[in-house]
RNA sequence: CGGGGCGUGGCUCAGUUUGGCUAGAGCGCUUGGUUCGGGACCAAGAGGUCGGUGGUUCAAAUCCACUCGCCCCGACCA
């Protein structure tokens, strides 16, 4: 392509809208112009990129054996209603009413049109194992989108539903994605990381995350060093904490008033003690059921592992009226002692239980107590009380031994084992050789495509611009020529141009009347891998030269040996990203 | 949704506190000229209902009310 009639609005400035890098250079460098919050439009640059990205994927996923479909993005409401997850989904979920006053939903993703295709077209065995895949636009009314491309409300997802007969098919079915995701991250570019991950609102079994570690992630991984354990934190689990060793004999709870003073930092300041030293007791609704976490002051109910110990139940905060109801106090004063008797179950995280005594709401409103010993002041056991890990992970925690560490990541794939989960809701149902119906083993496989993009240029990036794996760049070769009006110059760039093109690269051919600086300015923003600069000077010598993007120096070339040089260079990047 | 910030030529911003003359700068754009290997220079130009609505006032970008949009932080913290 001829740069002079390609539309590549790059700016100099940064945008103020932007925060990280990604998004002020996907604005710079002419990629994609913001629309609305959370919508953009991808100009011919950046779709070029998201093209190269989902050529990749298409063709892991074929090799894999899923087999591409097309399925709408507009969805009937009643499919959701059917397994529950207009509920689940909630205001995430985008919803229409069309002129029948028929509601429907922009598809957040599509388990339920899978699983209901699934559920007619397949009745044998027989007919199993199957992987069906698309590349569609995913809508989701996030309460906040932001970071560019990391978090918006309409892009592009490759989702897969595999169905199986047996588990080792699902097993296998699920290897084989797996494999296809480390082969495209690998392909794109990228480091990556595979952590072990919830399977949260989709439900299901087993789940494991590709994350792009970068500080711009949103997503926190927990790993340790020696490389045994990577999980995300709402995953991780970690060793209970060694019980705490008690010093002398503690007195007797004592009741302390603690005027408006409920949440931990203020306690912390009025009593002259530390979050660690203080017990939270947070108050959940579990189905209609009044529940009781405790977790030290300085942790975090992880909401996720609740619900697990609970059963697997949808939980929530409750009210501030069962709260009352619960602990006979205002919010900010609930307590352990006497707690299990008032709650359907109590639960105790582990670290409480590991603390020789504490301070802790009164369930009085505008007390706390001190000197409160888990186990002699409320019980660490019984028909409704457990002691089990609900919180996440944190500094000085240990993984079986080892100690954790944390690092930002953005999670560019995910795979799951859903198991019936929606087949058995949705009837999407095999007859076993004996006859015999049973649902379908599903699992299901996300990759965010424009997350690829982002994380690529989160990654790959210096102050003059983006430098593209040559996998996903734009394209492969700049050919700039500095002097435009210099007649050698201009012939011997175009003849560059077009061998190279006929070989089969893409190459851009900076053919705008401007100064060389500006050339250059825009090639590096842009971040095309490799430029070929034809000048006025080295034309004269017969030579013209060539510089990778990711490096500083340019190495003289014969006119006559340049394209062979840039085919084998194209190569050569192209090998280091081969999966 | 809670908190904070912002909205002024295409872009980045000043001006708003303390109302007052024709609303400014840099970048970008157009034309002419000089330049021409890392975002050139000179000259001349075009381009703005100051997000919107309503109000206060002799007078509003500036003060007040409402509203829309955008960005950031948070959203289980007892």
């Amino acid at each position: 392509m001829r740069y002079s009639q390609m539309f590549i609005p790059t700016v100099k400035e940064v945008p103020a809208e932007a925060e990280i890098t990604s998004h002020q250079l996907m604005i710079r460098a002419g990629l994609a112009r913001k629309v609305a919050s959370g919508t953009y439009t991808y100009l011919p640059l950046g779709w070029r990129t998201l093209k190269k990205i989902i050529d990749i994927v298409r063709e892991e996923m074929n090799r894999a054996g899923a087999q591409e479909i097309m399925a709408p993005c507009l969805q009937p409401l009643d499919l959701w209603d059917q397994t529950g997850r207009s509920v689940d989904y909630g205001a995430t979920m985008f919803r229409v009413k069309d002129r029948h006053e028929r509601w429907n939903v922009l598809g957040p993703t599509a388990e339920e049109v899978f699983t209901s295709l699934a559920a007619g077209e397949i009745n044998s065995y027989k007919q199993l194992p199957v992987n069906l895949y698309q590349i569609t636009p995913k809508f989701r009314d996030e309460f906040r989108p932001r970071f560019g491309a990391l978090r918006s409300r309409e892009f592009i997802m490759k989702d897969a539903y595999s169905f199986d007969a047996t588990p080792e098919s699902l097993h296998k079915s699920y290897m084989a994605m797996y494999d296809a995701y480390c082969r495209v991250f690998a392909r794109c570019g990228l480091e990556y990381v595979i952590v072990e991950a919830e399977t949260g609102e989709m439900g299901g079994s087993g789940s494991h995350q590709f994350t792009i570690p970068t500080a711009a992630g949103e997503d926190t991984i927990v790993f340790t060093a020696d490389g045994s354990y990577a999980a995300n934190l709402e995953k991780a689990e970690i060793d209970p904490l060694p019980k705490e060793p008690v010093k002398g004999e503690i007195p007797a709870p004592e009741n302390v008033e603690t005027p408006n003073v409920g949440s931990i930092e203020a306690v912390c300041a009025f009593l002259k003690t530390k979050p660690k030293r203080m017990i939270k007791t947070l108050i959940f609704d579990a189905g209609g059921q009044i529940v009781a976490a405790l977790v030290r002051g300085d942790h975090d109910v992880n909401p996720e592992k609740l619900a697990q110990v609970l059963g697997g139940v949808h939980i929530e905060l409750a009210n501030e009226e069962s709260i009352r109801k619960a602990t006979g106090a205002n919010v900010g004063f609930a307590g352990p002692i006497g707690l299990a008797d008032r709650v359907s179950k109590m639960v105790i995280d582990h670290a409480v239980a590991a603390m020789a005594l504490g301070v802790t709401g009164a369930n009085k409103t505008d007390y706390h107590t001190r000197n409160v010993v888990p186990g002699r002041d409320f019980p660490l056991e019984g028909v409704n009380v457990v002691v089990a890990d609900v919180r996440f992970a944190a500094p000085g925690d240990t993984h079986k031994g080892v100690p954790v560490q944390f690092k930002r990541g953005i999670e560019v794939g995910q795979v799951f084992k859903l198991g019936t989960k929606y087949s058995k809701k949705l009837g999407a149902n095999y007859k076993d050789e004996a006859g015999e119906l049973h649902p379908c083993l599903m699992g299901c496989y996300g990759i965010g495509i424009n997350r690829i993009l982002a994380s690529a240029i989160e990654l790959y990036n210096d102050e003059n611009g983006i430098i593209w794996p040559i996998s996903i760049a734009p394209f492969e070769v700049i050919v700039t020529p500095v002097n435009q009006d210099d007649p050698d110059v201009v012939r011997v760039a175009n003849d560059l141009y077009r061998t190279l093109t006929d070989a089969g690269i893409e190459v851009l051919l900076d053919d705008r009347d401007l100064r060389g600086g500006v050339k250059f300015k825009d090639a590096d923003l842009i971040g095309i891998p490799i430029r070929v600069t034809v000048g006025k000077k080295s034309v004269v010598e017969g030579n013209v030269e060539v510089k990778l993007r990711s490096e500083k120096d340019s190495t003289k070339t014969p006119i006559a040996e340049a394209p062979q040089k840039v085919i084998e260079l194209v190569n050569s990047l192209k090998a280091r990203v081969k999966a």
